[in-house]
DNA sequence: TCTTGACTTCCTACTACTAGGTTGGTTACA
DNA sequence: TGTAACCAACCTAGTAGTAGGAAGTCAAGA
């Protein structure tokens, strides 16, 4: 199962910096040193290899997300770690798998939609839970809902690494995480 | 010039639905009602076409921005107008052209780029323009500089947009707007 | 122990099609 | 007469995907 493992850690890196719509079988091919049509062995349709995509880098986010919540108590740390991990993203380059898949949505095989509409809500979910445990611990002092706060969070993440792979300006991303966590933090 | 224009409105909202990458000269052939060989007298390459259309969308944006500073006095109002402008966008099945360019920036002739953070830069400046005066006219609260803000506001919109065409929720943009609008007006 | 057959991995060679772009024109109009 | 608008035919390179087979692994059976 290693060759599939390196197939699928090529494409993944291609999606993310280039989208779904910008690499070929050709690129995975170079990368991992196998020819074309071997690759069809694994993933016989490029649809395939996107609904492999989207579902493991799900399970990474699981995987994250569950290690975040196990190391740090605090809700705001929490918090810190999950922005730390688009923050990781950013300095390799790579915009977050859904959110690529998300702009490239219109062309892709509506198969793969509902995979990527429950990588969403996972991160969704996950948030809201540590904003409303924040929220009763009054370290966050929320405006809206919990679910409301997290979807905005999930916005400005997003958005903050598109524009940043445009500006080529990390430390506006920065900026504007560190007043996204203030205007969390502070009391109302 | 009318079928220079026609190509332009076409391509735009091919790139706006589907991406750079996601369209080709014979989809805008198709549209326009003439051959692809003859595309080529106006545009004679993709990233002329490319060029074009992000000059020409700033320019949009540059007249949107002047009517709603001449149609509201109330920097409350022209925020809204403003955010009116991407929810119009999400209604139409469209990313914001620049957003979606950016996502797909790696894979852009580097030629593009200057005009793409040129057109970021409009949003930015004009945002912080309107945060500040919103500001001293105590309209808003901030907690942060307004380019700070301003940077944020467009993280969010951008990021609700995209992962509106995911999730294809339009109230979770409504309810992620409003929640943004309601921070920056909380008095702290 | 040797043999057989199913299976996995990977290949060369290919198909059908699409991409952006070019050549060499024609037509219409100023 | 020059120029803008347009086109058929073509080119080269690349796209996803297929056919068919080589080489190896492995387990069951005689």
């Amino acid at each position: 199962m290693e060759m599939r493992e390196q197939i699928l850690a090529s494409a993944q890196r291609l999606v993310q910096q280039r989208g779904f719509n910008g690499f070929s079988y050709a690129d995975i091919a170079d990368e991992v040193g196998i020819r074309k049509a071997s690759l069809h062995h694994y993933f016989p349709s490029k649809t395939d290899l996107g609904m492999a995509l989207i579902d493991g880098y799900t399970k990474q986010l699981d995987n994250e997300l569950h290690r975040i919540s196990g190391t740090y108590a605090r809700s705001d740390a929490q918090l810190a770690a999950y922005i730390a991990i688009y923050r990781g993203s950013l300095e390799a380059g790579r915009m977050c798998l859904g959110g690529m898949l998300a702009s490239e949505a219109l062309t892709l095989d509506p198969a793969v939609l509902p995979s990527l509409k429950r990588f969403f809500n996972r991160n969704t979910e996950w948030l809201t839970e540590i904003l409303a445990a924040g929220n009763s611990q009054q370290r966050f002092a929320l405006i809206g809902t919990a679910a409301d706060h997290a979807r905005m969070l999930l916005s400005v993440l997003q958005g903050a690494l598109l524009i940043a792979r445009a500006t080529g300006d990390r430390e506006a991303f920065d900026q504007t995480t560190s007043l996204l966590v203030s205007g969390l933090s502070r009391k109302g």
